[in-house]
DNA sequence: TAGGCCATCTGGTCCT
DNA sequence: AGGACCAGATGGCCTA
């Protein structure tokens, strides 16, 4: 699909189509349990066919040998860094690894631990962090080199699976973020800036549906009840970012949010579009519990309901219709802030 | 060929 | 102490 055929397909509000082209991303993506793709697309995007073989090359080409005493020569030299013993990265020479390993020491600690004062001064290879290290090492030099080749191994070991299981969720979201189809998968990146801007979404069509709502009440002074969205609460906090309340973590999943009958922290959100949202916390009723169709279905529904028809139907349909809405929207959204 | 994206290795840091 | 997490470094693959 190009953009052509994007822009008629979000002109006509074809949403079925757009369904299909996300039920036919959903059947490409499906995992498979090593690179989630399925043989066609495997074929039609190089970029899978490289990660199937990685992943399992990487294991086997390992030329890590066990019994080699010489540590130096696998880097595994606590004071240097960078160095790889096969497919991976690989120094060399020793000054880099350890340039490399003191810009390592420098960054800024992500845990809030006080960065020690000589590792400012390690930019030079022989000092900072290799200093501050000198106790590690005597206390690693201790093991025998075979010892320390095994923990390597399987710390390497460790990480991979890591990485796997990050490429995994990654996989999961992108089976759930409505987009349209392109000729490869969507990256890392892309697959982030979509389920952000479908959160933010949401996020607002649920928010002005409650404001749409709460201005109904107002008119009908209260004649209106047991609504859709009447459940919802908003409780500005006033703090960007700030905790939930009803015990609610921050980042959750927005539909398992709701479904958890927790609540969602609008404000964190919304941090990266000021613009969008006031209210800080959205809490869910049971209410909405019952209302959360799988993300085929907001495509699904909103093909078969036109406007006109929309204002007869109960609100939980509006909803869907809303969702389908967002499917067109976040995939505008995407474009536009990608090019 | 440059640039994008990715997998992997690696050592430092933090947490349990 | 061991594992998780993180970010730098590196090389492979692909596309424009």
């Amino acid at each position: 699909m190009d953009a052509t055929q994007l822009t008629e397909l979000m002109g006509s509000h074809d949403f079925m189509q757009l369904q299909q082209q996300l039920q036919h991303n959903n059947n490409n993506y499906n995992t498979d349990g090593h690179n989630g793709l399925s043989p066609e697309s495997v074929e039609r995007s190089s970029r899978p066919v490289r990660r199937a073989t990685r992943r399992t090359s990487q294991l086997s080409n390992n030329t890590y040998d066990l019994e080699m005493t010489d540590s130096s020569s696998q880097s595994d030299d606590t004071s240097g860094g960078g160095g790889s013993s096969n497919g991976g990265g690989s120094s060399t020479n020793n000054n880099s690894n350890q340039l490399g390993c003191a810009q390592g020491g420098q960054r800024p600690s992500s845990r809030g631990r006080q960065q020690n004062a000589t590792a400012g001064a390690s930019l030079t290879p022989n000092s900072g962090a290799n200093n501050n290290n000198n106790n590690n090492r005597r206390r690693k030099g201790a093991l025998n080199a075979k010892e320390r080749n095994l923990r390597r191994l399987e710390s390497n070991e460790r990480e991979r699976m890591r990485m796997h299981s990050l490429n995994d969720a990654f996989q999961s979201l992108r089976e759930v973020i409505p987009h349209v189809e392109m000729e490869r998968r969507l990256s890392k990146i892309e697959t982030l800036t979509l389920a952000k801007n479908y959160i933010i979404n949401l996020t607002h069509i649920i928010l002005s549906k409650r404001n749409e709502e709460a201005a109904a009440m107002e008119l009908n002074a209260g004649a209106v009840g047991g609504v859709l969205l009447t459940g919802l609460t908003a409780e500005p906090n006033g703090n960007n970012g700030g905790a939930a309340t009803n015990g609610a973590t921050n980042g959750l999943c927005f539909e398992d949010a709701l479904a958890s009958g927790g609540a969602y922290d609008c404000a964190l959100l919304a941090a990266s579009d000021g613009s969008l949202l006031s209210a800080a916390t959205v809490a869910a009723t049971p209410t909405m519990q019952t209302l959360q169709p799988p993300p085929a279905m907001h495509m699904h529904a909103q093909s078969q309901v036109d406007q006109q028809a929309q204002q007869h139907l109960p609100h939980h349909q509006q909803l869907l219709h809303a969702h389908a809405h967002l499917g067109a929207n976040i995939v505008i959204n995407y474009f536009s802030t990608r090019r």
